[in-house]
DNA sequence: CGTGTTTGCCTAAGTGGTTTAGGTGGATGC
DNA sequence: GCATCCACCTAAACCACTTAGGCAAACACG
């Protein structure tokens, strides 16, 4: 009855390489029980279920993908922390497709509240910094950052940009000129 | 042995009010089949199968989507026609968020092509029409512009924005605001 | 109005993922 | 060396998906 020495730990982490093998919705108990060569059941003692699974993973996504982000604007201000940033996500997406999806899971609020999520608006939020920037100012152009980063990577991983000119990374990289661009000269008031 | 009149259109139908209803995650073919009172069996001379269903229920959504913001553009330019336009990507994402997720459904390529997402480009194009773009420069818009709706109502729906000042209704407002100044004032070349 | 054909819905059965209850034996600690 | 723990097991129930084949209601036509 060989042990294969299950952990939660190590159930999450083999759960985001299959995730990025066979997509995020494809991760299944069963599947994860047959790559550890070990019996469906043996992983309820470590996972509460399959939902508590796909959680996990989110979570961990999270985490990954903020502390990479948190390395990447270390030492940076204005527009070169702002790309820095931004290709943190993107890079992430196509390196990680199962755990990006995964990060973009929805997850209940309490549990969203203390996930790496706070530090990602945070990061975010200091971002701006370079940016003049007030309140409420600050806080839309951290909602329309974190829309565009999210929306941009969904579109890309659905294939929406490939096969077509110009190319995805070109318009990645003119995205990031726009948003500086209107980032140094946000409408402070409606324009009429 | 009562026939209750099944159709593709019927199921696909009910299939976007039961996503709505519960989430387009959990739309499932038996539960379908609850709701009319059928056996299980009998939805598979309507529908291929579960995925089959879903890509309808995708399509239908895309198609409902269009006509509505085609409705919206219709006899507007300029930023009248660019908030009429996202307005309705954001509207439709708040009454019917099975649908819109269905909406953001990854397609085959195959299938993407003949969807009503290309209507959804040529809108967006026609959108950016009241405002100075040339190739490349109008297909990165373009893309950005699908990049912020996309992302902001999974966002919105994912509860991202609820119960935190300022209200989500503000931050579009705002944001609408922004990428009108963007679109009038697009950085042409990188800025160095 | 019968009769034959279509077809809408059925039963039956197999596959596979999820989950719980309870058992067994290998590792650990005294 | 014994008791304990716990990692992994077997067994079994549940439910969603899917296919194969049957029956009878609806329809088309002479």
């Amino acid at each position: 009855m060989a042990r294969v020495g299950l952990t939660t730990e190590r159930l999450v982490r083999a759960g985001a390489e299959l995730a990025d093998e066979v997509g995020f919705e494809q991760v299944t108990v069963s599947e994860l029980a047959r790559r550890f060569e070990v019996k469906v059941a043996s992983l309820y003692s470590h996972v509460k279920s399959s939902q508590d699974l796909k959680t996990r993973i989110a979570l961990f996504a999270l985490e990954e993908l903020a502390d990479r982000a948190a390395d990447a604007i270390a030492g940076r201000a204005g527009k070169d922390a702002l790309v820095a940033f931004a290709d943190v996500y993107r890079d992430y997406g196509r390196e990680h497709p199962g755990r990006a999806a995964a990060a973009r899971m929805r997850l209940d609020p309490e549990t969203a509240a203390a996930s790496a999520g706070v530090r990602h608006a945070q990061m975010t939020r200091a971002i701006l910094r370079g940016y003049d920037l007030t309140e409420p100012d600050a806080t839309h152009a951290v909602r329309l950052l974190g829309s565009v980063f999210h929306g941009y990577a969904s579109l890309e991983v659905a294939g929406g940009f490939s096969h077509s000119a110009p190319d995805s990374q070109e318009t990645w990289t003119r995205i990031l000129d726009a948003l500086d661009a209107l980032l140094r000269n946000w409408p402070s008031e409606p324009t009429l």
